[in-house]
DNA sequence: AATGAATGAGGGTTCATTCAT
DNA sequence: GATGAATGAACCCTCATTCAT
């Protein structure tokens, strides 16, 4: 009924379109999941409308998950998969200006998340936290963490080279933290229900927030450069 | 707890333990619904136990507020009541730096606000905007867009004055805009779940936050002024 | 509040018109509980919509009865007080032609009985009699079976006379006995949704009906002086 | 129970035992909310008391039913389904005298509604009429209007073949209305309360009331014959 | 006596979960 | 495996009844 909206996420190679759907139904249902969680709050969605948008029946969803909350622990789970490793390796090799490293980090950020249907999570854990704390807890780990880590080394990395004058090395990283999830929250919460025109525009809205961010990081030494880039 | 939060619309001095009671009540029942809301979100949240939260029983909640949604709504209007007139007159007649206007402002914020139990109401309707689009708009036209025009003149002040640079004046009030909300955010969310230690610290996060967005905003020429008062 | 809408039951002379109040109070509440259960049964009436129309508080409706229930039996038993005694006095006094006395009978029961409030009892009863068989019993004991010994009695006074030819002695009575509760049931069932204009006339009607069955009752001997009346 | 009183809509056999019990279940269902809301009334009959005596438990019901108002209206419509074009042809081809159609028709009312289960809702309408104006209307339509028709062309016959001397045309169908009418309120009022023996004879009832009323009715030329059948 | 705020059992309705098919 | 009819615990809300004032 619904055609499969996304890469799936199993990968084996299944023998028959029968088979396809049935393999792919996990990840229907965890896409249907995600996209009603998020819009409507863990309470608020049914498990039989989750199983609706997802093209199957209410027991079907039971089959796969054993309860709804476990439901809502697997799309969480499913989505925070761990990407930082790869863009660890990524910052690793990269070699242009650290300024444009930040630059480049928010832009990533918002590409592979913030502009999918992944950035829900963000305001689903957001909004949900405290009714699964394990779930936090899990989230802080996973995703919070290393997030963090990585910006923490790119500001690092900055200051090591001179380019980035830092106050407050253990606050820092939130200036670029705070914008991405201010940014994902409001498009999955008032962004929403924004009549058009009001909308935020992620690409000028990036660009206006990394111009004054970067302007209060860059060692005045470096500024002209920095300054620069920015046209 | 609750400080009385406006002028109470009874004059009449209440004759009995009773009547004292009765006063009180509609407030009581919003202040533990605000919080019970906040914390689980609407739907997860049981009449009963605002309630019961509030010392009273599941039948008085309907008293005084015909239904859960009604509560709900009167939570968020409660919490919102113009502060921003008393605000704009402030700023009207400030007199000191824009640097220092802006973290006076954000200063004044996360007094007035962020450490009030209010700032729940951020984190209510970021989670509940799309179940409930018409108190979404409300709260657009009530405290959004107030607050940023409240931010737009703090700026414009400071490029009319000559001590801010600002290439986007659209979107430049969310650089204030989002660490703020993504302060509050984390307090009734992630921020309540994570153990000791791992809190924010309100204080140094903004501090941390205006530092950078300052020195991303100031003219160069005013830098020196503003670097100074940050110590 | 409201004026005491009718004949108070309680005759004693109250001294002032406060005392004169308290003393009609029971009436009052009697008068609106029979209005709102006729029109709603009892189930669907609440105890407060009855205190409301009797213009006192919902407090003062349970210091004079002891539960709804109990009011319900008050307002039975008020509106059937043993006005049969009294009729038939009349009728054994009455000297007409048995026919008259039928049809008197039906006259004098729709102007004592049906067109006033305590037609709506037979409504009540008829539609509460299984919620409350006691109630139903009683009724049955003190209007019924009078109501049925006084028609009893009339038709045997023309069958004695030779005016009246009948076959069922037995159920002859409700020829006259269900048109009448017909005409009141109708008053305060459908007949009170219906729009105007297709309203009974309930005079119309009983004339209608007493001119049939008279017609089919009495004796052929006397048909001449009965018909001659009828006009 | 439930004859299948139309025919259904799902054509194919039932394969099992729960579809079968599917199909069944909405009939079920009607009959035991008819039984109920004529016992107690609508108010006073609880949802899971009819799902009880449907043999399914209270969430079943609302699978069903969209809400206890739904299904009192689903009882009234399924319960008045137009009999009377079928009566219509009948009485159009009759061919006895208009006395003994007037005797068939009020016997035909008996056997096919006022013995069956059916008769309750003439009681249902009664009682609850004010509380459902818009069913009430539909009664009025559906069931008062076609039986007054049907009536009416009764008594016009007789009139047309001289058989009936009638006053009152507009009235005189509520000599047969009433009298039925009340055998059916009493049957499920005060009848269904009475002690044994003290109950109503239906046959002998209608024997007595069709007697008087027809000797009323009947020219007397043709009284001969009218009497002579009543043996 | 009168009030009306407060109570809490009860009833309508929803929905996660089960299980016969 | 998949379905969807059935369940019943849980929730929102009502309203008869109580009782402090």
């Amino acid at each position: 009924m619904t055609p499969d909206k996304s890469i799936p996420l199993h990968r084996r190679e299944p023998h028959s379109k029968r088979e396809r759907r049935k393999e792919a139904r996990p990840g229907e249902l965890l896409d249907a999941a995600l996209d009603l969680f998020v819009e409507k709050g863990f309470a608020a969605t049914r498990a039989e409308e989750v199983a609706a948008r997802a093209g199957v029946s209410k027991g079907t969803l039971f089959l796969y998950f054993p309860s709804k909350e476990e439901l809502f622990k697997a799309v969480v789970r499913e989505n925070i998969s761990g990407r930082f490793q790869e863009w660890n390796q990524e910052f690793d090799t990269f070699d242009g200006s650290s300024a444009d490293m930040v630059r480049y980090c928010m832009q990533v950020w918002w590409d592979r998340v913030g502009a999918t249907r992944a950035s829900g999570i963000t305001k689903l854990i957001m909004s949900e936290a405290r009714n699964f704390p394990d779930i936090a807890a899990f989230y802080q780990q996973e995703v919070i963490k290393p997030a963090q880590e990585l910006i923490r080394k790119i500001l690092q990395r900055g200051v090591d080279r001179g380019e980035f004058t830092i106050n407050d090395m253990d606050y820092a990283h939130l200036s670029i933290v705070a914008p991405m999830v201010y940014l994902m929250m409001m498009k999955h919460s008032l962004g929403a229900c924004a009549p058009r025109g009001h909308l935020l525009d992620p690409q000028r809205y990036i660009a206006s927030q990394a111009d004054i961010l970067l302007g209060g990081m860059c060692s005045r030494a470096a500024e002209k450069r920095t300054t620069r880039k920015r046209k």
